[in-house]
DNA sequence: TTGAAAGCGATACCAC
DNA sequence: GTGGTATCGCTTTCAA
């Protein structure tokens, strides 16, 4: 890989051609001379501060211009002139992407629709995650961004929350994971979520919970605290035991782990999410173990894929809050900068019951 | 929503307090002032460009004044000065972004990984399909990209591809349907994913093939082409027939087509994923449908989903470029931003088979 | 009603 | 070795 301390500017081009097919793109210039007025009262116009400024008939003209020419405003010469970039970007980790369900790419749709009416720029920027969190924060802060929301286990720490304020950012936006110093939240109440999970299987009776924990880098800050959750209310009944299990999603660990299940002796298991637990599932019953009989499975996210097990899967359903409410909340952030960092919880976690857990 | 023609800059704020906790961000002129130099010195030792120029003492006073203020250079100034911004647009449908899969997911999270190693800022694009193709390119070209790579329905027209290239991009790219004229493409041979699972159906005795076409919008420029796949391998079947099978991505919409099953008197099917395949094989189970005995299932994509079915599913699995190679391509177009647009064929489909066929 | 001009931050040529 | 300084495209104040 190609890494000299070149600032992240493209390399030079060997054949210095012209950057497109015929000329340089237009300008605010060259519209105010194609529409014969001065640039500034091009910018009054095609800004609609033009009221009471300039005439009708210049302002037909200089729109003409503009549209003949196809002139569209540079949006990084704004940006440096006015001192703001409108940008809010939207941090996602590579390498866990593909882990995320349907249910988080329909927020990500739905927010970036949302920010667009409030005239920011979405931006989604897929952080690598083989970089150091100050190094990605260098990254980001070039851009000069609103507001930097990192999801899920984008690297953030102290330290890169402080440079990117530095860098003019008004806030910085932890979605998911509890948020460095300095950064808001939108908190997602993972112990909740294992809570309500394994309160429905206590309350069913069992006693012996097993709690799968993908391997896969980047989830650990889910599946942690759901794990604290269902230890948590597994500690007020007594003689109930937790017991972790680490799995791959792949098929081999989900027949390796089924193939030791007897000696494991638990009578339920509370899957990371759906598809966890249709491969959990699978093995199982491929293993001979009966459910919901020998074993409750209880899943999260609730999909449409649990219904189309059999049996059907009980699952947790995290409510996520709206993609309006996060824009409106990036918008004051936007405009409030000083407010203090605080976590919003953004979710509510219910069970969703069916036959495999009954 | 609030769509004043203010050309995308944020409301101004009410509060003008200074944007962030304390100063302004530091810029090239307070590292020089820091460190006794002038800007020049500043910027060449800071872009590597110091060999020979500047001392090294010199430049020991500069980096440590950058590092002691946070310095983090503006991107918007360098690349107005530049020409050139480096940056690789990837526009994404938004509401469409839902309906891909984790292949998809994972691709994406490699290319940018890639165009990072580049030197290019990869920067992803929600675009809402209410607006029009123009429109849509207009925002686009505010950012001045290097190179707009346009996936699967994101809006793009002649009009919007010239518009594009008059604002400075070297070259837009169509990542999955075919690219519209003076694009470039990098076309999936969703018509050979038909052929290939139509062969396979033919050639086991099957001679009526229902192929399921989610009704979800978005997805016809997939299913289209993958039908018409179907067909002209049925073509050279005699006796051979072809049913669309509209289906929407809910239980409902499954069982309503099971509960015709018969009267469709059809003996094997194309579904348009393994997704659907699975809704659309339960709920024919559930009607009390042999499958492969009355009816064969074939999905597509190959998801891990798709083994835990039983019976298995058979899979058409198409060969997506790899990430590597597309950023590879996108470098070179930036490079070289007069070749002439062509289409890349990206992929390859083949049969993989299990149970759900046989 | 319109225009001249300053300046946002970074780069690179040219002179010292 | 180092430092002026013109320049990229745009916004906005002030003057005409």
């Amino acid at each position: 890989m190609n890494n000299t301390p070149n600032h992240g500017q493209p390399p030079k081009s060997p054949s210095p051609a012209a950057s497109t097919a015929s000329t340089a793109p237009p300008t605010s210039t060259a519209v105010a001379r194609h529409a014969g007025v001065s640039r500034a009262t091009v910018s009054y116009v095609l800004n609609g501060l033009a009221a009471g400024r300039v005439s009708a008939a210049t302002q037909d003209k200089v729109r003409a211009a503009a549209e003949e020419l196809g002139y569209v405003p540079h949006a990084a010469a704004r940006s440096l002139r006015s001192g703001s970039s409108g940008i809010v970007l939207i941090a996602v980790p590579a390498d866990t992407v593909p882990a995320f369900g349907p249910l988080f790419a329909s927020f990500l749709a739905g927010f970036q629709t949302e920010l667009q009416s409030y005239g920011y720029t979405g931006v989604l920027h897929g952080a690598s995650t083989g970089t150091s969190a100050l190094e990605t924060a260098r990254t980001w802060a070039e851009l000069r961004p609103a507001v930097v929301m990192a999801l899920f286990g984008s690297p953030l720490t102290e330290q890169s929350v402080a440079l990117l304020r530095r860098a003019g950012t008004s806030a910085v936006l932890s979605y998911g994971p509890p948020p460095a110093p300095g950064a808001h939240g939108i908190a997602m109440d993972h112990e909740e979520a294992g809570a309500v999970a394994a309160a429905h299987l206590l309350s069913a009776g069992r006693r012996a919970i097993g709690v799968v924990t993908p391997t896969e880098p980047g989830l650990e800050m889910f599946s942690g605290p759901r794990l604290a959750g269902v230890r948590a209310a597994a500690a007020a009944f007594p003689g109930a035991r937790v017991e972790p299990l680490p799995l791959d999603h792949t098929e081999e660990s989900a027949a390796e782990l089924a193939s030791r299940w007897g000696r494991l002796g638990l009578d339920s298991t509370f899957a990371y999410n759906d598809e966890y637990a249709m491969l959990l599932m699978r093995a199982l019953q491929d293993a001979g173990v009966d459910i919901p009989g020998e074993t409750a499975v209880v899943g999260a996210d609730d999909l449409l894929l649990g219904r189309l097990l059999r049996p059907r899967l009980t699952s947790v359903r995290l409510e996520l809050p709206t993609p309006a409410e996060v824009a409106a909340l990036v918008d004051r952030l936007i405009r409030e900068p000083e407010t203090e960092p605080v976590v919003h919880f953004g979710s509510s976690a219910r069970i969703v019951e069916r036959e495999s857990s009954r």
